[in-house]
DNA sequence: GGCTTAAGTCAACAGCCATTGACATGAAGC
DNA sequence: GCTTCATGTCAATGGCTGTTGACTTAAGCC
């Protein structure tokens, strides 16, 4: 774990309101999605947590109980359940390919999400906990959205190869430029078009 | 790490060949193998890889030099340098798609060696070590084997969309079966077909 | 048989981790 | 002003990790 991390704390010296239960509860919440989705699971401490907070870590245990279910409530926090419903149906194809390019106008919160799934989908501690949500949040709405007899299958075929963008994009880092950028998108979006369009 | 590991030791109390540093050295590189693509790199301990190879941890730093570096040779390994010219140009994207679907003939070793590179590339430890690798290794043969001007988007369109079936396997765990198996491997294959024919 | 050296064993170290209970302190109610 | 209790702080604990040096033992050679 050679990420380091520093961060301007939560409140300043002398802050305002010194004792707010709720507050510090939320600033919690916030860090621990931070570095579970950017370090996963394993690779983040409980210290660095309460740290980029500016709490201690006593109160992640008096508030949530523990690491664990820490996670869950950050997993959940994560979890957009209409990242679906955001989408245009028809321009869906192109829409997709183009933020799995990256650049300017990328939705920085939903990336953030994505990531945070990810990373929790392929670490054997969360894989338990999150399986259940990937299969009630993700493959089930894409399927309700395709909706027709051939749906199952034709579902499970755009999840799976929209998470392979999300993990191509979490690998490579940067977004991509010139020509390689246009032919990505083109040649994604005729990809994704073939199992949307399939009617 | 709640993941019970119990093997039965490479070698029986009081077997033939007592002293075989080849042979301890293998014994550890595949239990290595088998760990690292189970568990991740965080979540394996270097105690329970020599307690699977029936060796000593402190083995492991005498013939590899330590964690790192056994993981790098492992992940050497069980990188099968030809498993893009195992594949059929023509026939790829069905290929493919029937063997994401699984079934009784898949390749277990070739399942396995996908599992270890996609548990490292999701760890933040591990990912810039394996960054290099899946550039040099993955992306570029299949801009290799499309080969054409627009090669660079495609191959990492294509690339993409198959690591998403392979992390979607790997979720999944089960095989598919029936009508929404074939669902399944009828549209994932007009997918790839979308990029592998584009000329 | 004795010697040399590689192979295997053992115990300990230092560091990090999540967890926890005891303690200090500030704010609200009387 | 005093009590009360939620809020925040601190330090310690036990467990696990990778690493390491010193030890024991078997195998090959004279």
């Amino acid at each position: 774990m050679p990420v380091a991390e520093v961060r301007t704390p939560q409140r300043a010296p002398g802050a305002p309101r010194r004792r707010d239960a709720e507050a510090t509860r939320a600033a919690i919440l916030e860090a621990a999605r931070d570095q579970f989705g950017r370090l996963g699971y394993d690779c983040t401490a409980l210290r660095d947590i309460a740290a980029e907070a500016g709490a201690d870590v006593a109160l992640i245990k008096r508030y949530f109980g523990g690491k664990e279910a820490l996670f869950t409530e950050a997993l959940k926090a994560s979890f957009r359940s209409d990242f679906l419903r955001d989408w245009d149906l028809r321009s869906f194809a192109r829409d997709f390919a183009t933020a799995m390019a990256g650049g300017p106008h990328e939705d920085a919160e939903r990336t953030h999400s994505f990531q945070f799934l990810l990373r929790a989908a392929t670490s054997p501690s969360t894989a338990p906990l999150l399986n259940a949500a990937i299969q009630e949040r993700f493959f089930e709405p894409i399927r309700y959205w395709l909706g027709d007899a051939d749906a199952p299958g034709r579902a499970r075929a755009l999840a799976a190869a929209a998470i392979g963008f999300l993990v191509e994009r979490l690998i490579r880092g940067e977004a991509l430029v010139g020509a390689e950028r246009d032919a990505f998108i083109e040649h994604a979006t005729a990809m994704f078009e073939q199992i949307v369009a399939a009617d």
